[in-house]
DNA sequence: ACCTGAACACCGTTCAAGT
DNA sequence: ACCTGAACACCGTTCAAGT
């Protein structure tokens, strides 16, 4: 009788090393206990991911870290800082759910995966009125800090277990102050 | 004859470890290849590392990571701008100097390597006029910046080479610039 | 106390072979 | 085209043994 399982898919295959990931950690991430998770021999995930194990890090990096803001809103529409704080706190929310993705994201691994974001962000920022270097800049600078902030509130989170909660940190509030803060750093360099 | 080579240390172990990594990546720093570079047996790390691997990487993270603003100036200076600049600019610096290490820097690994360096971020803010609350958010927010745009920078410099020099980034100036956003940001919750 | 040598359980990846 | 099995070169780490 044949095994009915499904077939093997380059996506199938990153969302179950997604799931790996999420569950035990990046360095339990491995050729072969994906393969088991797959129901399939290590080797046979080669033939859909021809570079191996690079490949599947580099696709775990842009299954996460794309996520473009929306740019389609009413052009010069007043209410961009609202916009901006929506999207860093939903990028840092994705962040957060796969947290242990984030050092991939970190290496120089895959460098094309932030293009998409980063420009769609710096769209934002022109339409908003800012000129086309300052757009740039302003959106290297905030997704800089969300990434930054996020790592930060990721190892923060960890230490509170060896050194007990000496010092509650209230994380989204935190978070929160610094996108203020940028975003009111950003509207001083408008005119 | 005797070997005339000087004794192992932990801190020899840890320098030759950054030296490895500074010069052939992260991927390459090997307990056994560290032997080698030492003229030692890997094993016999761990009599100065019990943790072995783990205990290795938690030190380059220290080494690295830790360097914290000097709260030594004299308090309520007018110029805390110009020192938090160059307390960024510094940092960036050192950041940059072992861009190998960033990884590590982000991952949840020693969590507490980062808490000397906040803290005294955290006095400077307060020596210029920040209540506790607003000190110990902007310290945050600084130093979450800096690392986040530093990564971000280490990548944005690697794809130079894949994508060709489409677009030359001033990092240097980029850098600066959202230094003084985050700067300009926080001025706005003084008061 | 400090280092070595052999061994163990695990990696990623290749390659010829099966269907 | 898609997957398997055996093999290779490499890991981190243990443990008993040397000095």
């Amino acid at each position: 009788m044949s095994q009915n399982r499904e077939p093997l898919t380059r996506d199938r295959i990153i969302e179950t090393a997604l799931h790996i990931i999420d569950g035990q950690g990046l360095g339990r991430l491995t050729m072969r206990r994906l393969g088991d998770a797959l129901e399939v021999e290590a080797m046979a995930i080669y033939h859909h991911l021809p570079r191996g194990k690079e490949e599947l890090l580099d696709g775990l990096v842009a299954h996460v870290a794309v996520l473009p803001a929306d740019t389609a809103a009413r052009a010069g529409a007043a209410a961009w800082r609202d916009r901006l704080r929506e999207w860093a706190a939903a990028y840092r929310a994705r962040l957060l759910e796969h947290a242990g993705v984030l050092p991939l994201v970190v290496t120089r691994r895959n460098p094309a995966a932030l293009t998409g974001t980063t420009e769609s962000l710096r769209e934002v920022l022109r339409l908003a009125g800012f000129l086309d270097g300052a757009a740039a800049s302003g959106a290297h600078t905030l997704i800089g800090y969300v990434i930054g902030h996020t790592a930060l509130e990721v190892r923060g989170r960890e230490a509170r277990r060896a050194a007990g909660p000496e010092q509650e940190v209230d994380w989204d509030g935190r978070f929160n102050a610094g996108v203020d803060v940028v975003l009111a750093g950003l509207v001083t360099t408008l005119t």
